[in-house]
DNA sequence: TGTTCATATAAATTTCCATTTATGTGCTGA
DNA sequence: TCAGCACATAAATGGAAATTTATATGAACA
């Protein structure tokens, strides 16, 4: 019972992070400033996005933890946390790929 | 232009796939129908959710392609249809409780 | 200090989603 | 055929989330 509710509250985690990836957008960022930090202009310029969409989503981002922020004078700088959220967009492309190509050749 | 616009579309589906699995009750389903085929009700009994949640749940997963469908006389028969999609949720809890316990070591 | 540039936030809008309640559909057995 | 069980679907509701438009904050520099 207690342990079964642990569980329901590590999934509720998982889910919340699934949610953070679960939009286009958010995930052409972070695979963007997977290499190198990059700062919100850079990002808005490079995706062709709305510079306060794209804030809105850096915030959204950063409270999952999912980047890290750095003010460098005027400019403020956004990379990867951790490179495993880089292997888990990798994994979701590469296992939605599959799902829809099974799907094509039944 | 042309091949940054085909990685937009996998993103986009890879986004789709990760919004199939943010939502708690749907990562709970997935687990418990990893194993083996789990009946609607069965679903029901152990998750204790109600009915038409669960089937509303299940028709999402069936659209995203994670679970397949088997009707054996008055019942119908969820399960797995992709073991990676099982890894991909143990990822997501993993990564999940990491970020957390990093938070609270700062 | 005031202007400019970089970024954040607010407000408004539209769309989407989880859940509940109510009802329909399909299979089985009397 | 009809009664009952398993499941799906529809409608309604409340809330969240993506995007746009407008405005505020904050740093650098003249």
């Amino acid at each position: 019972m207690t342990h079964n509710q642990l569980d329901v509250d590590v999934l509720k985690n998982a889910a919340h992070l699934a949610k953070s990836l679960s939009d286009g957008n958010r995930l052409r960022i972070l695979l963007l400033i997977s290499q190198e930090k990059k700062s919100v202009s850079a990002i808005v310029q490079e995706l062709n996005l709305s510079q306060p969409l794209v804030s809105h989503h850096l915030k959204e981002l950063k409270h999952s933890l999912l980047v890290t922020v750095q003010r460098e004078g005027p400019f403020v700088y956004y990379q990867l946390s951790d490179s495993r959220s880089l292997d888990m967009v990798h994994a979701l492309s590469e296992l939605a790929t599959d799902l829809l190509s099974a799907k094509k050749n039944f």
